[in-house]
DNA sequence: ATTACATTTCTAGAATTGTTGAAATGATGA
DNA sequence: TCATCATTTCAACAATTCTAGAAATGTAAT
């Protein structure tokens, strides 16, 4: 029974852990070429390749990053049109509508 | 040690259930007036008080609302400011900034 | 004072999440 | 084919979160 709140939902929890945010920045921060998880690992002062493995199938799990396989490496890059479409259900239910800000 | 991203995690957090984001919804469609737990709790098919409680206060804390004692009854709003917080965040980090959108 | 209503706090159990060592998979070059 | 590097999956445990019954608190009317 997945509704769009659901799903919603999952985005949100894919951002409301700190270590997901780092990697989140990061993404953003290399989003022009794509970053792999050894680069990204080195960035977090060598942060478990494993658990750092878990937290990005999560984030591409809900749609907030994807994953490119080139040779040996995967590359990530973030998900603008997600990122894009959480921020608007953001604001289409506060600002833009009813809500006297 | 909190710190900033440590602040932004936790509103995510708050918006990760899919029970808070119903609320959310409810509290943003009720902004102008303000809304009881009692009102929420009718809106929301006579969900568990204590429960409903449980997550007010979590957003509370989190600063996602606010309420305001009148009489025998508490009414919660939306904070606007910081629901704007956090999109800033998100747009600022993206589309933005450096990021191919 | 007593009653009634609105809301929160306490408590404990079930479910979920984050972490990491170890093993497995995928890709490349010698 | 073998060795190596990059990454993921598996397994198991600790920690956290969600839930709801029961008890407590706050407020107002009688």
């Amino acid at each position: 029974m997945t509704n769009n709140l659901t799903d919603i939902a999952a985005v949100f929890d894919a951002l409301s852990n700190e270590t997901r945010l780092q990697i989140f920045r990061i993404l953003v921060e290399h989003s022009k070429e794509g970053i792999t998880p050894t680069e990204i690992s080195s960035l977090m002062n060598d942060f478990p390749r494993n658990t750092l493995s878990f937290h990005l199938s999560l984030m591409t799990n809900v749609g907030l990053c994807s994953a490119q396989r080139q040779g040996k490496q995967i590359f990530y890059k973030p998900n603008c049109q997600q990122i894009r479409e959480i921020t608007k259900f953001l604001l289409t239910d506060c600002c833009d509508g009813g809500c006297v800000c």
